[in-house]
DNA sequence: CCATTGTCAATACGACCGTATTGATATGCT
DNA sequence: AGCATATCAATACGGTCGTATTGACAATGG
């Protein structure tokens, strides 16, 4: 036996090629991702992309759950950030995290658009796609009272996104209706 | 001068060929589109596809726009069949076709889903994608008031049929949630 | 020390891609 | 009649792609 090393260098290297698949596909679609050019993006050689992910399906897949990952760190973060949150404030927050002008969160929300249309035909990648939806909405139909409504609100909500993602809204007027239907759903946030 | 011929055929050349593309697409998303495959799903020639389309993202952005034009021919078809429709009543039809179990419409909302995907980078593709829905809004804003719920209806809706498309939710579920949320903007139905 | 194993870089391979080119055939105007 | 043109089918071309292969180097456990 031989080579134990850091672990942890093996995932900031792999991270940081996920990094530039989020770059790539941020930029110029899923299309743009081919191995030379994420290794180029990355500044690495093609071999090293290999090597740690074998298959390019692999490393999409890698970079997607780790772009979720990323998101979610996000959203904890905000929501650390408030005091005594209820969980009106955690969703709101959530929301607000999904649609605001964190340049990451609008890159993820462009790398996530882009694997919708691949999640049509790739099982694996809907699944990780569509991973968080289950637990997101069964906290929000605790906020909001009715499953119906906690699926609209995601719906609305990833609807918007994609919107967002394509330039045909702004991340503001999106926050615009979504507190719109939070108010309809929820009463004014301060009542 | 010579050769004018029926346009008639050109046309139904063109759109035998748009429509193995959605097939395709709908089948195995827009990665497996090739005018290879294009060709062979509609049992044509590569040399005709060329010679109607000329360009593969010419071809691609065809098909798109006569898939639009289908299914706004089977939300008026839909609407016809109403008697004496109030606006409300067009609205919910509109909804009703998008979210409906018409093979055709559920394979186009598949197309529409993996051009999302590419709307991220070809503005060609993004205005043929968005083209309706500056009308839409805004007549939808005559029937529910606020242009702000206008927007997030359609946000929802859109959302709705993208988890549709991706196998997320049943087309049944989507209508539910789209009801529900259309009788707390609107009241009822029957009211 | 040395065998093993993780880490790559370089390159080769075969497949497929979009497009250009060429040429054949049919059609309709003059 | 004859010519221009639309309509293709067939094929060639250059490029890119994902992946496999090979070999070098470094680190480490025995």
């Amino acid at each position: 036996m031989a080579r134990k090393i850091d672990p942890d260098q093996r995932e900031q290297h792999k991270a940081a090629i996920a990094e530039a698949v989020w770059r790539l596909v941020a930029r110029s679609g899923l299309e743009a991702v081919s191995l030379r050019e994420v290794a180029g993006e990355a500044g690495v050689s093609v071999g090293r992309v290999q090597h740690y992910f074998g298959t390019k399906d692999a490393l999409l897949l890698y970079g997607l759950r780790l772009a979720q990952q990323r998101m979610e760190g996000r959203i904890r973060r905000r929501i650390a950030g408030l005091v005594a949150p209820g969980a009106e404030d955690v969703l709101r927050a959530t929301l607000a995290e999904l649609l605001g002008d964190d340049p990451d969160t609008r890159q993820a929300v462009r790398v996530w658009t882009a694997f919708l249309g691949r999640a049509l035909d790739d099982r694996a990648i809907a699944e990780a796609l569509f991973a968080d939806d289950v637990e997101l909405r069964a906290f929000t139909t605790e906020v909001v009272g009715s499953p119906l409504d906690a699926h609209g609100l995601w719906a609305l909500a990833n609807g918007l996104a994609a919107e967002v993602a394509c330039g045909q809204t702004t991340a503001a007027d999106a926050r615009a209706v979504v507190d719109h239907h939070l108010d309809r759903l929820l009463g004014s946030p301060d009542r």
